[in-house]
DNA sequence: GCAACAGTTGAATAACTATTCAATTATTGT
DNA sequence: ACAATAATTGAATAGTTATTCAACTGTTGC
């Protein structure tokens, strides 16, 4: 199958002679397609600073879309927008009461994501 | 400071009655502006399924551009601009071995961080 | 020196995303 | 019913980013 040189015509710029063992170990050893793209999904949903200052605000208390937009100083239809995304990951949970309705991190497995990363930050 | 009711004038949509105390209380276990936004620099870093590949060969073995190449079916330019993304982020490092350079993960941190990923998506 | 190849880089493009704005829904109190 | 307001939503915009392409650097072997 891979050869061990790959060789293409004149003009160079994709030959390539990687080592074909290494690299069927290493393919072996692969998640699925769908695992590796849920999990870049995952570290998408906390990668912008607005969504971490929403899960650090709610791993520290409950609280309704207008607390957090006097929080962060952004205005609701921003939190909002931002707490769909997270809704969608499954990574925040809500309940009513009223007109309000208060947000609150969905289980202790994001607490640890976050945290982990938070370590690994403050030790820089 | 923050009044308890922050009325603006006619035209609603800014005007905002959340706690004050709730909100209070929480600001002042924020983390600094700084550390918020290298953590959602972290998981961006890791926000992408090319690299959520990259990183998770490299915590099986050690591999040169070309082996990435082939593995995730990508042209050499295209690792090579995402492991600059995870060089300058202190994620993996390198050492050149005459035309070869071979990258691999700078510590076992972010193995953790990744694998807690794993963990949570896996979980689903 | 020259050809071949590994890797890097900058520019361009296409796709994606955060925020803003305006409109809408739903709930409370009068 | 009406006014006020919490929250959501869709569209538009501006900014960001992944990939491609072409050119380039540096190393090896002839």
């Amino acid at each position: 199958m891979n050869k061990t040189v790959n060789k293409t015509k004149e003009h160079t710029c994709e030959v390539d002679l990687f080592d074909p063992k290494r690299v069927a170990s290493v393919r072996k050893k692969m998640k699925p397609e769908g695992t590796m793209q849920a999990l870049a999904e995952t570290f998408k949903a906390l990668a912008d600073t607005t969504r971490v200052k929403i899960i650090f605000a709610l791993s520290q208390q409950e609280l309704c879309v207008c607390d957090l937009a006097s929080l962060l100083k952004v205005t609701k239809s921003t939190v909002s927008h931002q707490l769909r995304i997270l809704r969608n990951m499954r990574l925040v949970k809500y309940r009513k009461e009223g007109k309000m309705v208060y947000y609150s991190l969905d289980d202790d497995h994001i607490k640890n994501l976050f945290d982990e990363g938070l370590r690994h930050v403050e030790e820089m």
